[in-house]
DNA sequence: ATAGGTCCCGGACCATGGTACGGAATCAAG
DNA sequence: CTTGATTCCGTACCATGGTCCGGGACCTAT
């Protein structure tokens, strides 16, 4: 695989994976006769990253995750592991909460008579 | 309400004040002897900013639900409700896969023997 | 053998959402 | 009445995560 069709097969730009290459998020691979040649492997890890980000790690963050995947610290691992978590149970309240507002803005706003919808309101938690 | 005060009950900073006033987030207060003079709806303005901006609004959306605020486009209010609903549950359903895997990661990696955590794999939907 | 498509590289540029800087004016308390 | 905090302003800077540019090299099919 050249960059190109590496790049395809992870759902990334060809100038994205030349970031992540600077950035240490992929590993350099084999050069033979001047280009990068990768494997499924480089792929797989193109698509961690997309999930990692998904789950709001930090390209930073997605580094130290990548480093640790190759070491024998299970306690970091777990460590990192369960802090995202945290993390993420606190944004899925939050998106909830959101939903919920956004839900109620829909309904207060039903189309019926005219005035302006409460956007503001909706977003309130006092009302 | 000076804008030390508003940024305190906004719970954001001075500077955050002043860059959302260029950008036509807030608006311009009355300035009796040159100060800019707040009120309660600031606040309650400023609040509402971070809310939605919680709910994943970027600042240029939620100048138009400002806008939208107070006009009478009751469609157009919903229409831009029903998106971001929907741009939030994909967002949460993205999260509670990350969520999934993070999990499976933390216990996939008990800390029985040694060896490396499946890093990478927690997050592989193949496997 | 020539054109198109890819690849190489470093460095510049972009959008978003702020944050900091510096110097002048003003205000509130001791 | 001085001192320290706060305000004013514009402009510059920052971090994140890319994205684009220009120019040269290379490969492949027509």
């Amino acid at each position: 695989m050249k960059i190109g069709d590496l790049a395809r097969a992870g759902g990334v730009g060809v100038e994205t994976v030349r970031y992540y290459q600077r950035r240490g998020l992929v590993a350099e691979p084999p050069r033979p006769g001047g280009v990068r040649r990768y494997g499924s492997e480089d792929a797989r890890r193109l698509r961690f990253i997309r999930s990692a980000q998904g789950a709001g790690f930090t390209l930073e963050e997605i580094g130290e995750l990548l480093a640790l995947d190759a070491t024998e610290d299970r306690a970091k691992a777990r460590e990192l592991a369960h802090t995202r978590i945290a993390a993420l149970d606190a944004k899925i309240a939050e998106l909830q909460l959101a939903h919920v507002a956004l839900s109620r803005l829909a309904s207060d706003c039903a189309d019926e008579d005219g005035g302006p919808c409460p956007i503001i309101s909706a977003f309130d938690p006092n009302s």
